[in-house]
DNA sequence: GATTGTGGGATTGTTGAACGATTCTACGAT
DNA sequence: ATCGTAGAATCGTTCAACAATCCCACAATC
C-alpha cells in the first residue's frame, strides 16, 4: 500500500500548463527573473515551445500564488512586493504562527519534530561555518510552526507568503543573509518550547517577526 | 477625490473570464448547482456565449477559490467538502480568527465596530422574527474578526475558507438555521470583549468551533 | 456471476491562426 | 516643454482542429 502511494504521484502526470508553471516559479524564486520583469507572452512561450493558450494558463497558476502580478492588456510582470506588502505579510504571518505555536501541547510528537529538526540541522551547519541552506532551514522551521495547525490550507497558504517574502528579499538585495541573523532567535524559541514555557515562546516568535518586519522593509525603502 | 475611487471600479472593467466566474460562484453558492456536479465546457460554455478558452480561464479562478476541483482530461466540478475537509477548514479558522481577536486591544475603533456592527444587526433582526439575513450577518461577524489582523491577504483566504464552508453547508442541507443556532455565542463574545477581557472571549470562540465543528461534521456524516 | 479485456463515443488538453481592443512609443504640433 | 496623434506591439477572445484521455457498454474468460 506504502508503494501504491508512492506511485501515485508518477501516475498523477502534471499538465503542460503546471509543468511550465513549475519550471517558471523556480526561475523566479531563484532570482533569475527579476521582480518587476514583464513576461512577454510570445517571447516566453515560444522559448518554451508552448501554445499562448497553455502559457496564460501557466501565469494563471502563478499569479493565484502571488508569484505574478497580472495587468489587463498589459500583460503578467513577476511581483515586486512594496513596503505595505511587507506589512501585510508579517501581519498575516504573526497571527498564523504565534496562534499555531500556542496548540505546541496539544499535538503530535511527530508534529513537533518538525519544528525542532530544521533548527538543530541549521545549528549543525553553522558550526561547521556553512552557511549555504540558512534561508531553507530558517522557511523549514516556520513551515513547521504553521503545521502544528494541522490544516494543509493553512500551510499552503503559508508556503504563498514565504514564496511571496523570497521575493521581497530578492527586492531588498538580501537573501541568504537574512535568514542567516535569526537563527539565534529560532534557537531560542525551540529551547522555550522544550523548557514547556510556550506562553514566553510565542512572545519571542512575536519579537522576531517584529525585527524581521522592520529590517526588511527597511531595506525595502532604501531600494 | 472620493469621485475618482468610486469610478475606479468602473474603469477597471472585469475581463470575460472574470465576470462569467463571478457569475458561476453566484449559482454554486446559491445552491442552483449542486456540489459534485460536474461543469461540461461544452454545456457551459454553449449556455452563456464564450468560447472554451475563456471557460477555462473562468474554471481556474474558480479552482483558486476552491469552489470547484479540477481533475486532469474529467473536468471541472463543484467542490463537495467532506468531512476531512470540514475538519481541516476549522483548524484553519481556530487559528485564524483566535490569534486575530488576541489584537483586540491594539486595533482601530472602527476594527472593533466591524466585529460589533454583525451582531447588533443581528440581534435586531431576530427580535422581528426576521431570521432572513442571519447567515451573512454570521459571516460578517466573522469576517470582522480576521479584518483584526489588519492583512488583506489574510482576510481574502478567509473569505475562501468562508466560500468553501458554504458548500460544506449545503451538502449538509443547512444553511441559514446552521448559523442562526449561533447568534447567542456571537453576542456573549462581543460582551466579553466589551467587559475588556479578552481572554476569555478567545476561549468562547474557540469553544463555538468546538461545537460547529462537531455539529457540522456530524451532519456530513449522516448525509 | 464476477472479473477482465476491448471496442466506440464523448470530453478534455493543446495547438495554431485570426482579429478587434488596448497599451506603448515616438514623432510632430502648439 | 506639453500635448495630441498615428503606428507598432501586445493582449483578449474566439474559432477550428486533432491528439490524448476517460467513460460506458458489451463481450470474453475464469
Amino acid at each position: 500500500m506504502s508503494t501504491l502511494a508512492q506511485n501515485k504521484a508518477d501516475l498523477e502526470r502534471a499538465s503542460t500548463a503546471q509543468k511550465v508553471a513549475d519550471m517558471l516559479r523556480e526561475r523566479v524564486l531563484d532570482g533569475e527573473l527579476e521582480p518587476g520583469l514583464r513576461l512577454s507572452e510570445e517571447a516566453i512561450g515560444g522559448a518554451l515551445g508552448v501554445s499562448r493558450n497553455t502559457l496564460r494558463e501557466a501565469f494563471r497558476l502563478l499569479t493565484r500564488d502571488r508569484i505574478l502580478v497580472h495587468e489587463h492588456s498589459r500583460g503578467v510582470f513577476v511581483r515586486r512586493p512594496t513596503g505595505a506588502d511587507v506589512r501585510d505579510l508579517y501581519a498575516a504571518r504573526r497571527v498564523i504562527e504565534c496562534g499555531a505555536l500556542r496548540l505546541w501541547n496539544d499535538v503530535t510528537e511527530a508534529q513537533r519534530e518538525a519544528v525542532r529538526a530544521p533548527v538543530r540541522q541549521a545549528v549543525a551547519r553553522a558550526e561547521k561555518n556553512d552557511f549555504s541552506k540558512t534561508g531553507s532551514a530558517n522557511i523549514q522551521f516556520h513551515r513547521g510552526i504553521v503545521g502544528l495547525a494541522g490544516s494543509t490550507r493553512l500551510s499552503d497558504e503559508s508556503d504563498r507568503l514565504f514564496a511571496e517574502l523570497m521575493l521581497a528579499f530578492r527586492v531588498a538585495h538580501e537573501v541568504d543573509a537574512f535568514h542567516q541573523t535569526y537563527l539565534p532567535w529560532n534557537r531560542r524559541i525551540v529551547e522555550l518550547l522544550n523548557n514547556g514555557t510556550v506562553e514566553q515562546a510565542v512572545q519571542q516568535l512575536d519579537e522576531y517577526f517584529d525585527a524581521a518586519e522592520k529590517d526588511l522593509s527597511g531595506r525595502l525603502l532604501a531600494d
